[in-house]
DNA sequence: CCCTGAACCTGACCGC
DNA sequence: TGCGGTCAGGTTCAGG
């Protein structure tokens, strides 16, 4: 479910509700996820949410005592719920705050996680690697051609990677690869200055409009105020193998690249 | 340093 | 109805 824009939507839905208010409890049912559960999420009673942030695919729940990251994996949300609502087989943490709502963590896949950061110790290990922001303003447009110069890689795991930009998934690959009108088997190292110039542009637009429509809905995405985003509808090739191509109506195709289905039009990107 | 494949886990779906 | 196989939005880690 969580691509960027969809973890994006989740902290625009979420922060109003949580910023500002007195943290009364935290209910923590499963630690087992990628991570353990640190401990230390016992410290947030009493405390605020002064702001949420995000880099990457990760929330960053900022109080004066540390930030509290939260990553969505593959089948992660966060919603605000009733402090008494039942939690359901996958809710594994609850934050309760003082008006009786909660902001529930579920995951049946449990691949999400959270981290304590304690306040001052400065950037978390899984966050210091991180290559830009794609939707950052300042993101230089030779940024990709320069990092590729020595990289054998197919270009869709190249931009996949997130020491070299943060953020960029699946879904969001294989769309950002049609509009720029690259192979996505292609070598990295191969593909000119003006080439990457353009697929930026592409991953900017991409992820920027899904941001703007609420992301995407693949199955049963909701935002942190339980409405469902509408992006899918726009998705060019993802989940499109064997039908027509929107640009030249030739019949799209499959493959597997880094264990990840990948899609393309074999005449429109080369 | 670069690259590949395994691993983590549950649920949905498909063919028999 | 059940059973086995395949697939799914992500990321880290071990090993060549």
């Amino acid at each position: 479910m969580p691509e960027l824009p969809e973890v994006e939507t989740t902290r625009r839905g979420v922060a109003p509700h949580v910023v500002d208010r007195q943290i009364v409890r935290v209910d923590v049912r499963e630690r087992r996820l990628r991570w353990p559960v640190p401990e230390a999420l016992a410290e947030l009673p009493g405390q605020r949410f002064c702001s949420v942030g995000r880099r990457s695919k990760y929330l960053k729940f900022h109080c004066t005592a540390g930030t509290l990251l939260v990553h969505l994996g593959m089948s992660g949300s966060l919603r605000l719920v009733a402090a008494d609502a039942a939690p359901g087989k996958h809710a594994h943490v609850d934050i309760v705050f003082d008006n009786a709502i909660a902001l529930r963590y579920i995951d049946p896949r449990r691949f999400g996680s959270m981290h304590w950061l304690p306040a001052g110790s400065g950037e978390h290990p899984l966050l210091a690697g991180l290559g830009p922001e794609p939707l950052d303003e300042a993101l230089d447009p030779d940024h990709l051609h320069r990092a590729s110069r020595r990289r054998r890689l197919a270009v869709k795991q190249f931009i996949m990677d997130s020491r070299v930009i943060a953020g960029v998934g699946n879904i969001y690959a294989c769309e950002a690869l049609f509009l720029a009108g690259i192979h996505p088997g292609r070598p990295s190292r191969t593909i000119s200055a003006k080439r990457y110039r353009r697929l930026t542009e592409a991953v900017r637009d991409v992820l920027g409009q899904a941001v703007a429509a609420g992301g995407t809905t693949l199955r049963d995405f909701l935002g942190g105020d339980g409405r469902p985003g509408y992006f899918s509808q726009q998705l060019h090739v993802y989940g499109r193998g064997g039908e027509p191509c929107t640009k030249c109506s030739g019949s799209l195709r499959e493959l597997r690249l880094g264990q990840r289905s990948t899609v393309f039009c074999p005449s429109c990107q080369t």
